[in-house]
DNA sequence: TATGAATGAGTATTCATTCAT
DNA sequence: GATGAATGAATACTCATTCAT
């Protein structure tokens, strides 16, 4: 028997989101079930396939929306605290990720190895995303354009963001092979030395 | 009821290994389920649980024995092709693992994120194993050995190879964000400058 | 993939519970597995656990159902034959309970010695039972109550319930030490020197 | 509280009567598998089979054991605290075997409602048992021989027998209704009128 | 006697998905 | 749109029992 929704347009579906969110990071995603999120939700299980396929395409729409928020408050952070050397500023920024997943460590293992993604198909795939707009702007202007081309830079700058997901992942959620803090050294050296 | 052995002594285990190893690469880890593997073991469901204690026992199992085959075979390829610089001995090693991912995409599949940690937990933990104990000596004896302590060479070292690690993974299996051999120039300038 | 429920409301629950108790009786709790009863009740699997959390839960809420219904119908019994001797009344009520168990053999088996428990356990937690409620009241109208307290009563009910129960089990189930038709005199006789 | 000295005698057996016995009061007759048994008695599989048919027949012997070293204790004890009124040397015994059960509740757990059977067995069947045998004297030449056949003795103590292993598993197991010491007076008043 | 590797039927439990209301 | 009872395939894991050695 359907009941009338008690929620805005919407409403469901941000529900949907925000229980599946509260139980990934709690149980993490392979043992969450889909009935479980819907009963976190206070929604029908049939309601569920109204907005999503499948858990995954779910996960997938919240890794999304966590990577953006992380990157565009990493990139706020780093325009008021603007230094004229570019590499400086790249590291400035990668610290604020790097220390928002120390104090968030069941973000990063919900989005797990899946973080730079988004931003990378953003892009390449020369998103519209003010953002990334911006981004690309400073990389264009900064003193590396004039010894790669766009692309070198973009491989880059790719690698140097698997790099350090990776090594977050490690070290922060396994320990390995030390704390993060003993990492950074180690981490922000490469970059220093990568770019400059 | 218990049938014969057809299979002589450790027969069994080998086989339900391989059958795994056939059934991960073909439809991945998840996907597979123990059922299916005693069945292309032609073993029994019980005589499993014999040798492992679950599915992720036997991946760790299996996961170990190909990346120490794969590092071994890297080893001893480098050593073969020694060069008198330290630095070119690493890009030596590193693009024989990358060639032969690049050759075998489903071995990396099945390995993913955790080629490395096999490797880096023996050095971490003054393994006695033959293999690590040859490449510390070397690393001891590198140049590098005079401008960082030891525990800082093991840092860097494992940082270039999560680096390696998932960008091979990202560019062979994904295509992202290009080809491998597009990448390895990014990735051996990095390399070669932290080095240096 | 669901079919058009051929049942009505709680049909499906209370086919689960017809099924059990048939099977039950036929071989056994134990024997009797999950698989058996949904298949008997012509219920998908799945249906089992919406109602039920496990065999033993579903055990539970049968074996109540029947204790209360055999009580309820011995208690009418007993109404219906009054004796102006509170004893005597008991002994009636015992007998038909005794009687009941001796031609429902199967019945007495399932319920074991889980029998008293329900009765008892809703005296002692003075539930609003109205069955029970009328047992208190006769109870504590009978000349016993002057003798002993209301709690002292109870325990002597209790313990004689446990005596009956088991002796008929033993001697309609096991056969042993002889038939219940001649262990009654020994029963009903303690009864009555213990209430007298 | 008597411990089972392992002896050299039949030491297959033995152990694995032993490590039955330790598992069984540990973690309960069905949660104990066949396989845990000869670990514990460090036996091979197959050696089980060797000795006993099934887990029952093991669980049968054991109890058999426990039933007769208690029933035999007890009247030890009795015969040492002899007073000239049989009844209240019958209430000497159930006080023996009621305190060693409550002292002794995983065994009351192991027998259950299996206690009974091996001593009433033995009696019907005019066992050669030296113990009963001299029960069965006592007995006898008790003044209620006078008025009751042997027959109606029996089934008086077999009764009482029930009556009492009944509660004590209620009292002490589940503790209901109340604790075995306040559970006694309302026994042994039964008894005492029953036998007077 | 004694062994223990091998068996495989059996069991409980989960969960994504559907669809009549 | 919204519901939630019903589905049943899928899966992991156990364990008594056998028998070649």
């Amino acid at each position: 028997m359907p009941r009338q929704s008690p929620l805005r347009r919407e409403g469901k579906e941000q529900h949907l989101l925000d229980a599946a969110y509260k139980l990934f990071l709690g149980k993490g995603v392979l043992k969450t079930s889909i009935d479980e999120i819907v009963r976190e939700a206070d929604v029908a299980k049939g309601t569920f396939y109204l907005y999503f396929h499948s858990k995954e395409e779910l996960l997938q729409k919240l890794v999304d929306k966590i990577s953006t928020r992380i990157l565009s408050e990493a990139y706020q952070y780093t325009q008021q605290h603007l230094s004229p050397d570019f590499t400086e500023n790249v590291v400035t920024m990668v610290d604020y990720i790097v220390e928002y997943f120390k104090h968030n460590k069941l973000q990063l293992q919900l989005l797990e190895r899946n973080f730079s993604w988004p931003m990378v198909q953003q892009a390449l795939s020369q998103q519209t995303d003010p953002l990334w707009r911006s981004l690309a702007q400073d990389l264009s202007k900064s003193p590396l354009a004039q010894r790669y081309t766009e692309d070198e830079l973009f491989k880059l700058i790719f690698v140097l963001v698997e790099m350090c997901g990776s090594t977050c992942y490690s070290s922060i959620i396994e320990g390995k092979p030390d704390t993060i803090d003993h990492m950074k050294p180690v981490l922000y050296r490469i970059i220093r030395q990568s770019l400059s």
